[in-house]
DNA sequence: TGCTCGCTTGACAGGGCTGTCATTTCGCCT
DNA sequence: AGGCGAAATGACAGCCCTGTCAAGCGAGCA
């Protein structure tokens, strides 16, 4: 009756070792194993039973030969130099694939691309994944949105600029954490706060700005528009937007970055001005990096919660390509601001 | 004869579309796609072109599941905070994958781990990897390397401590660049250079220690062990060893870090110790992280061409499961030191 | 010319699983 | 007890490709 097993060197069992096993059709052991409804609890538990004996697992290909599936999910994002935002989807996206059964590929795209729908496009049906997850940019590059909703894939979005309502979107209050921050310094005293913006192409720009400007309001500062340089999130828009404030008539005592890498060149144009960090100017980034721990003084920052959101993400998306309900999540992801040396101190004036 | 295909919203061509538009079989068919040899250069041409113009892909499950093999490369990884290792790493993997027509599938790990065994085994038998890449410190990891070659996987180590000769191994010379780094600071003018050690269990720690130690003897400086302190490849560890180097008799006037993490902790303790850096103190590090350049001086360190080797070692492997000839690289990879301000003075003595 | 040999090509049988549809079984009502 | 509908189960084809083995074909040799 039962096969005997021995050990992981021996061919894997098959679904029709479980069906022997257990006293059942296949079918039967197919339904249990992806979780049908109508059958008996009894049967199911004989099945499970013989596919926890025999160690049964799926075989991958088998399935999707079968059943026009991949139960594979692409992640396509930017190769960027700053990775700690990839590492973090990566994590989240990782570990509700593997939760719900499905596996993961990877497709980089260096940004700007030429070919990049191409390059989508043959990553899409090679791999023939089910759903595609876009963080940010991407998310928001036409030419890949198009492409996606063109070839009828599910789509779930991290941050996107421009959400998709037919697709999965998550988002954290980025604008109430710029808020707390802004209030924070203000109470510090600071009457001159300067903020350096982020790339266009992101959501997180205007978002973050506006968490700014809403604050000053409630605290009552004027809003000075010498004061909000643009940047493009890498470092040396940072230091260049940085020197450009300090040089200013009426430099500020405190500057926020729309990021680390920015906050970063603020850092070292401050250094470079000779001003001691935070005696002198106080600085602050956004999302946490390993850097901002790791310069000296450590960066006042903020910390999105960006694994539960890729996670969470990722989850909808696979719920939704087994044609179940999805249900959206209350509202956005909450982000926490992480007070560090970097603005440790009352400014003199 | 020829189907109609019309954009990509029809289904995808199968192998048998081919072989009807180029009128042979579907085996000379997966001929041609697998590059097998024995097939009439002419006709080969034609399956090509029917190919291109069907824009076929082969399905690969079908394949899969036909072959007894998935064509899948597994990554175990440390899951570690500092990413930017595994960053590259994963780079090269990715490439050598795509370049060979493999997928590649994630498997992060937490170190230590108690049943990391049976983590990898269920990764392993779950995805069917064709073969694994172990990336340091995975590689050099007993449960590991037995459990994979128990279940007679092939696996490709990078930079492993103890290199087993059945698989395939790929270093990079990190003894010549702790050399080349240690010469130059003697040349800077220092005689007293400490080092801080890395995490015992790397491969990277006693290699890079021996560089050191030759350099020195070549430079007719005294080999002093009070100058040599242990590290774990860790911020604190970097910070309470330049702490306890800084505190000691005759402190050093330069401390070499076995990696960018120590050398920030460095950093940080020369700060609180009212130190100057590199007026007072010149610090390196290994591995060029993006916090390397982002700290304040710039930190001088070296530049392991990781992706080159995670693709080298995935590509090796990859040749191996198709059961060709296996040329191992000619020597050990080369590694780059990258000078910055942080070393940048003489010291006064 | 006839035969052998080796290069080319093709026919066919799976591989492990799911979708479809038919069949059996069960619970419940009359 | 008999009958009915719904729930539970099973039989079977098919998903697309590769491995095996046999057949076809042409060149070279006796």
């Amino acid at each position: 009756m039962a096969r005997i097993q021995t050990g992981s060197g021996n061919a894997r069992a098959t679904i029709f070792d479980v069906a022997d096993q257990a006293g059942v059709s296949i079918k039967t052991v197919s339904r249990v194993v992806n979780r049908e409804a109508n059958v008996r609890e009894k049967t199911r538990d004989k099945v499970l039973a013989s596919i926890k004996a025999l160690d049964y697992r799926p075989n991958a290909a088998a399935r999707g030969l079968s059943a026009k599936r991949s139960f594979v999910i692409g992640l396509v994002y930017e190769n960027a130099e700053e990775f700690s935002y990839t590492k973090d989807v990566l994590g989240g996206v990782l570990s509700a694939c593997e939760e719900q059964g499905y596996s993961l590929l990877l497709r980089p795209v260096t940004l700007p691309s030429d070919n990049l729908e191409r390059e989508v496009e043959s990553f899409v049906r090679l791999t023939g994944a089910d759903g595609i997850v876009l963080p940010a940019p991407i998310g928001d590059i036409d030419v890949v949105c198009d492409l996606l909703a063109r070839l009828e894939i599910p789509v779930a979005r991290i941050s996107p600029k421009h959400p998709v309502c037919q697709d999965i979107n998550v988002f954290c209050d980025e604008d109430q954490a710029t808020f707390e921050l802004t209030t924070y310094l203000a109470q510090q005293g600071h009457q001159r706060i300067g903020f350096i913006r982020g790339h266009p192409d992101h959501r997180a720009t205007e978002e973050r700005l506006r968490g700014y400007v809403e604050a000053l309001k409630e605290q009552g500062i004027r809003y000075d528009r010498d004061l909000v340089c643009s940047g493009l999130f890498t470092y040396e828009s940072g230091r260049d937007a940085t020197t450009h404030l300090l040089h200013s008539e009426h430099p500020p005592t405190a500057i926020i970055a729309s990021n680390d890498e920015m906050a970063c060149g603020a850092v070292h144009a401050a250094y470079e001005c000779g001003l001691e960090i935070p005696r002198d100017l106080s600085i602050a980034g956004f999302d946490d990096t390993p850097v901002a721990a790791r310069l000296w003084p450590p960066l006042t920052t903020v910390r999105q919660p960006i694994v539960g959101m890729a996670e969470t993400a990722t989850r909808l998306l696979i719920q939704k390509l087994r044609g179940e309900q999805v249900e959206m999540p209350d509202g956005p992801f909450h982000c926490d601001v992480v007070i560090r040396q970097s603005t440790d101190v009352r400014p003199d004036s």
